[in-house]
DNA sequence: CGAAATCTTGAGTATAATCAAAAACGGTGG
DNA sequence: CCACCGTTTTTGATTATACTCAAGATTTCG
């Protein structure tokens, strides 16, 4: 069953490697199974043990861990194109959970399956570690930005990132992007009570440089949201950036 | 020039994936440049294009990464056995700095031998892959652990993290290993000012959990530190864990 | 429309930062 | 070995950032 789905990881891929007709060919005829996932619901947990990896299709989900103390801390964000569990190809248990925020249509792709892609196409096989060492590099940058960025720059840092990251897929129109979290779920990704979420956030809007609304992210001024972050996309490591505007 | 120099990614391999004998030889086959690099020197920085990897034969480092406010976040820990910036073999740009902490060893491998290597043995190139998907668990850990503990089990984690590690590698004697960061460092790593980890280190020392001595770490009550911490050695991944005493 | 969730605002507080200065340490050369 | 220098660590006092608590407003969704 490929379908559209598998579209999506070829469009993610594309996005930061260069394959071949034969490579892609590849990549369209693995076999997937298709799930639905509501919000709130859990794609994997942490602790379970995977035999496959799953490509979020469509939605947008959060990678999170909960610690011996009750809190949580978010430590990714996922669109459509990305495997959020890729890892699990050679990690044998999930340390996260991935959390579903808005109905998600998942692809779910056996291991087996990936193992033999990889043994066949050392290119795509690179393809696929450097998108799991690219996930890497985030967390690095949100290592920085959690440690050492006063709350209002993180929160812009973030905006910046996820804005970024969706334009170089084509997933938003302009400077506006599907943004589901709530300022709770904001709280856990930024180290911030959710009070200050809601007043970070109405400082971001008061300087005109984001809007949010119905579930989307508005960025007004990208130049001075840029600015006020610091947010240099290296670190993303995109093969072409999406040009500023 | 191989030498005991590729023994400690043996080892470290070892300690993470099981390899063949013939992987092993592969392994030792590989052709390497030995430098020494001295404390505060930069091994590789920040926007570097590296053509090869390397290899911490001997010392201890850290990954660092310089915000545009002038902060600094210190993302990482190295010992040997380590290949801190092993990513390079698939992202052209570094997005950190490795800084020699003591005088280190260090065998540099070109990415074309890494690369031929990876073609030539499945199982070898998927203990790489491995060995960077376990660095990214520990930047999710490290995002949850500076995101969401208060300063004293911040600390705590920290040091339980390090002494799992070096353990896993036979590099402790009991429960005691190198550990050259100043204070200062580790407010760079725990996001603390100087001060606070003075005071952090200060209670540590007066609940007769740890000990600093010559730059050396001793860990006088281990379960009282993991308790503290609430650290779950799970995510390091590790392919047996090192008993606890 | 009503109930639940989310967001906002204000007031008081706590954790950790900053500032400042002194003590301890580590390496170097006399 | 010891005196000296720079670095690192310690301690105290003050301040700031962001948290908690609490209550009210708004939005979302069945």
């Amino acid at each position: 069953m490929s379908g559209p789905h598998l579209d999506k990881l070829l469009r993610k891929l594309r996005s930061i490697a260069s394959l071949s007709a034969e490579d892609e060919r590849a990549v369209m005829a693995l076999p997937v199974t298709i799930a639905r996932f509501e919000p709130q619901r859990d794609i994997v947990r942490e602790g379970d043990r995977p035999s496959r990896s799953f490509l979020l299709a469509s939605g947008f989900a959060v990678g999170s861990k909960v610690l011996s103390n009750g809190h949580r801390q978010i430590t990714s964000l996922y669109v459509s194109g990305d495997v959020p569990d890729l890892q699990s190809l050679h990690l044998d248990i999930m340390d996260m959970s991935v959390i579903a925020l808005v109905p998600c249509e998942v692809a779910f792709i056996e291991h087996s399956a990936l193992r033999r892609l990889c043994e066949a196409h050392t290119r795509l096989s690179f393809a696929l570690w450097r998108s799991t060492l690219i996930d890497a590099a985030i967390y690095r940058e949100w290592i920085a930005n959690v440690g050492q960025r006063p709350a209002v720059d993180r929160a812009a840092h973030l905006i910046c990132e996820v804005m970024t990251r969706v334009r170089a897929l084509g997933l938003a129109t302009g400077h506006t992007t599907e943004f589901p979290l709530t300022q709770s779920e904001l709280a856990d990704a930024l180290r911030m009570s959710t009070v200050h979420v809601s007043r970070v956030v109405r400082d971001l809007r008061a300087a005109r440089l984001v809007e949010f609304k119905d579930k989307r992210l508005h960025v007004l001024d990208w130049d001075g949201l840029r600015e006020l972050a610091g947010f240099d996309p290296t670190y993303l490591h995109l093969r072409e950036l999406a040009p500023a505007e």
